[in-house]
DNA sequence: AAATTGACGGTTA
DNA sequence: GTAACCGCCAATT
């Protein structure tokens, strides 16, 4: 009711809600010990160009929802600047590091097409 | 209202 | 392997 009401008042609502939903599937899906990048889930959710608005949908997320947030690295397997926790949180599940301080992403990616 | 910032990515060099 | 650039777009100055 109160949605109905809104969609018509802001038509952006809609859009950008379900933009964050699709996210958040998307990263609830990443099975443990793997990792997803910021642009494969952009690409997933039909915005190919916008991975830097997955990552902002993710910053103010972490604790509250139980997401898996830390499986979520970017092109290179660098972790996120400002959470240095993350590292610690994909060795638990079993996911190795380079020497530069990097996830290996040819091991660790998870390829949604890919079986 | 304009400019800057940023959990990003692809292409070069 | 790095680093510099550019494109992208919402949020913040």
């Amino acid at each position: 009711m109160f949605a109905v009401f809104y969609y018509t008042l802001v038509p952006d609502f809609m859009e950008k809600n379900n933009f964050l939903v699709d996210v958040y599937s998307v990263v609830t899906s990443i099975p443990k010990g793997k990792v997803m990048t910021y642009g494969q889930i952009a690409y997933l959710v039909g915005r190919p160009q916008n991975s830097r608005l997955v990552g902002c949908a993710l910053r103010g997320v972490s604790a509250e929802l139980h997401l898996p947030c830390h499986r979520v690295v970017n092109c290179q397997g660098r972790i996120a600047p400002g959470w240095p926790e993350q590292r610690k949180l994909l060795e638990e599940e079993g996911v190795l590091f380079k020497k530069n301080g990097c996830v290996n992403m040819k091991v660790y990616q998870w390829e949604f097409m890919n079986e």
